[in-house]
DNA sequence: CATGAAGGTGAATGCGAGTTCATATTAGAC
DNA sequence: GTCTAATATGAACTCGCATTCACCTTCATG
């Protein structure tokens, strides 16, 4: 048994959890330990105290945000099964997918990294399992309702979705174009086949 | 009057130009001068005398890539011009700059960085500027013949060239998405606005 | 083919960033 | 209030990488 910790660790811990979220949201996975330390009002020797290493403690971060993710993927199927408006479930939760890769540049640059750097943080293999059954689950769905081009599968868009635009303005414009794109159909005189 | 350039001196420089061509495509921006020098079969101290820094050979590199694109852009300009089918010179036009953003990692990389790191290379303010310029035009006719979006503007189109896919399957797939997506019609009740 | 200036070399330097650890500080039990 | 195990600190160490430079090589001119 693990005994409780130190009021003081405790407090510290959760100010480097925010501290990292903030200054590596702003600034990408390439923000330095010094900054995020600083951040905390902690000396980078704490850090190192709660997390072994810089990717560990990114990794728990973008873990955090995966998990609100996939909640909310989860949320959508939830609805789908009752409600039933598959379109408009579809394109929501990929607004909001959107709205993550775009704010938290942490993310999006973990996910836009080659895999396999994966650190090990306890029930991360389970959650990223949750996350693409749940979105093989609502792209399943979409195409059965027709409201998903037949040609496009879970990888293409999570790949549209590490796209996003940071900027507000190009994003709406961005996720405009990009669900009708999804909605139509594929056509066969294309000039993008080899 | 400059003397022309000693024999292995023109030899290496072109080596060089190759190898941080190649390297830089594949590993982006971040490949060390060390690899490049190996690459070209040269000492680092030689990639130093024919470029100040990493920052201004890799800006040559980038360059060149850069003015083969206006090119081609300014040649679908003058198609236009004459033969007139906009949509597909748009969407070809469209399709080449992507396979350029998808191929080489440095260029795509070096266009997501902030402005304002550029390096003072002879005629890069002006070449940005014809490429700017060639691209609204691009916009422009497409608007006018109607093959694209009114709410697209060049901004756009250039953040969602940035975005595309490094893997060739989800590359075409992206494309067809995203080129569907340019020949639709706004809609007033999207779930992205605010 | 001798000669000197242009060109090439690669070990050394400087710097930024992650990580360690000997030392100082403190929470909390008694 | 004392005591000690847990925690915090931050200077020092390491490592990768851009950049420099004192010293060799080689081209090409006369």
């Amino acid at each position: 048994m693990m005994r409780a910790m130190r009021s003081d660790a405790a407090r510290n811990s959760e100010a480097i959890l925010q501290a990292a979220r903030d200054v590596v949201a702003e600034e990408g996975i390439g923000a330095s330990m010094v900054r995020i330390a600083e951040r905390a009002g902690v000396a980078v020797g704490t850090l190192y105290r709660h997390h072994p290493s810089k990717d560990h403690l990114v990794g728990a971060v973008v873990q955090d945000a995966t998990r609100r993710l996939v909640d909310l993927l989860d949320a959508a199927l939830a609805r789908i099964e009752t409600d039933g408006d598959v379109g408009r479930e579809f394109e929501t939760a990929l607004a909001s997918a959107a709205e993550t890769y775009a704010t938290d540049r942490a993310f999006k640059e973990y996910r836009a990294q080659a895999r396999g750097a994966a650190v090990d943080l306890p029930g991360a293999d389970q959650l990223e399992a949750r996350g693409y059954a749940a979105l093989d689950d609502l792209v399943a769905a979409a195409h059965r309702a027709g409201t998903l081009r037949a040609d496009v599968g879970a990888a293409d868009v999570l790949e549209i979705l590490a796209a996003v635009p940071t900027s507000p303005e190009r994003r709406a414009t961005y996720l405009a174009v990009v669900l009708a794109g999804l909605r139509s159909a594929p056509r066969r005189d294309s000039p993008v086949g080899r």
